[in-house]
DNA sequence: TTAATAATTTAACAAATGTTCATATATTAT
DNA sequence: ATAATATATGAACATTTGTTAAATTATTAA
């Protein structure tokens, strides 16, 4: 039998949400703002083991926020980003090998 | 806390994966190998909704397999496709929001 | 052997993506 | 008002991706 019947899912929507996932820095991004409620881009910069610059993460979390998997928070002269859509935290988990 | 932890995954890899997955035509392209446990080339593109035809089947099977999501055999003058990493099939669950 | 079918490969090209650097805007401090 | 900091934006360009059509290989049928 079928895992998920097709008429449940968007597969046009799926296809691009994983689109904008689909990167390592993207993807270190979530997890980080898994870890903490909410963040500021030049914490995050710090955090990421890439050493990615101000310019390239507000491109990454731009992209992100456009598709709505983050959101956004002005609190003085930082932004904090938080992770909007939790659900696709659940891709660490189910892309292991090990998941049952 | 992390929902994973860091050094447990290879984001290169993950995002790799992630991306080749990332396309509405390959991921209908797996709801369907899910659903039987090996399909020919044509009975696939007769299957999808999307009219493919077969040489434009043929480039994302080979892309899948490239990757080693999917593998082959074949059998007299058919080609039949499997899964071969079956948790990227748990994407199908995890990306939906109704998911605990 | 020739024809028909199944699948793959190749070339070509438009479109999308990733990256860098320079510039711009907003906020706070001096 | 000026400077410093935080973030965003835009242009430019190389690289990758998606798609189509034509040509190619392999297998089976006539």
């Amino acid at each position: 039998m079928k895992v998920v019947d097709l008429q449940d899912i968007a597969l046009d929507d799926m296809a691009k949400t994983l689109k904008v996932i689909a990167h390592p820095v993207r993807l270190e991004i979530l997890l980080h703002l898994d870890d903490s409620t909410k963040i500021d881009v030049t914490t995050l910069c710090d955090k990421l083991s890439c050493g990615c610059e101000a310019s390239m993460m507000s491109h990454h979390l731009t992209k992100m926020k456009a598709h709505g998997i983050l959101t956004s928070v002005k609190e003085g002269k930082q932004v904090y980003y938080q992770v909007a859509r939790k659900e696709v935290l659940n891709l660490f988990h189910c892309m292991l090998k090990s998941n049952p």
